[in-house]
DNA sequence: GCTTGACCCTGTAGCAGCTACAGGGTGCAT
DNA sequence: ATGCACCCTGTAGCTGCTACAGGGTCAAGC
């Protein structure tokens, strides 16, 4: 197949398909004469795979130490497991990150009762760290 | 004070704040004798107010507009809770997000019982979209 | 007066993970 | 023969910094 045409299968763009194989991602395919990429099902279903993995929010480097996983089964599954582990650590992390900042920001737009940007209590917190509760970072 | 000084009572990079005069968020100081920067308490209340809000998640252009707002009292304040309104819609997007991804992650890893990475489940279930509960994109 | 070290300057390149051109070639239908 | 959809390479852009390289400045200590 094209690329234009895996591109579809995987939901994938043409340009992130030729970006993968730049960065090795995706091993290079044969050519036609006219110099296209031609596909076979293989790697139809690693950029599936790839794909997949990214969804979930696994960086390259993971998906290159999975894929290698994936291409050695005689290789531990706990390997892949500590990726996916500490990945979701990492996702762990960001929501509740994410959370501490969403109830400052409840409490900050709270705030706002209308009028003029002069006396915007939004405003003045943003400019007075000392309005908040919690310390973010 | 120096930028160093400015970098330190803001808790900022020096770079960062060289950065931030460079794409014009934060305005050009005088210099001494020597061509370094000299702040003035302005330009101190200016820097807490951008990393304040980009503490809070807020994107430079949204600085840009928070800081125009802030300097024009006159101003209908309502332009900062949309803002601000909008933003914490986002934030709100990206933990639903996270939090669909952690859940699909817990499923998946939960599903790794030690062996070879032959039959390892992970490599499996990033191998194949179907064993997927929910969509996540 | 000379060195050492901490600070400052400019300019550029890198990070992640794409995305978006520009400027060209190919293949098929009309 | 012409139009159009597709393909190619190469490079630059996005966000928000961060990290140099290669140089200048200044105060303290010997």
């Amino acid at each position: 197949m094209k690329i234009g045409e895996l591109a579809k299968a995987t939901d994938t763009q043409v340009e992130t398909i030729r970006y993968y194989e730049r960065i090795g991602l995706l091993s290079a395919p044969g050519r036609s004469a006219a110099n296209y990429r031609i596909y076979d099902p293989s790697h139809r279903s690693r950029l599936s795979f790839i794909r997949h993995s990214r969804q979930l929010g696994f960086t390259i480097d993971d998906i290159r130490s999975l894929l290698d996983l994936a291409d050695h089964p005689e290789r531990d599954c706990a390997e892949a497991d500590n990726i996916t582990t500490r990945h979701l650590g990492q996702v762990e992390a960001k929501i509740s990150h994410l959370t501490r900042l969403r109830d400052e920001l409840v409490r900050v737009s709270g705030r706002c009762r209308g009028g003029l940007s002069s006396d915007c209590q939004v405003i003045e917190t943003l400019a007075d760290h000392g309005h908040c509760t919690a310390k973010h970072e």
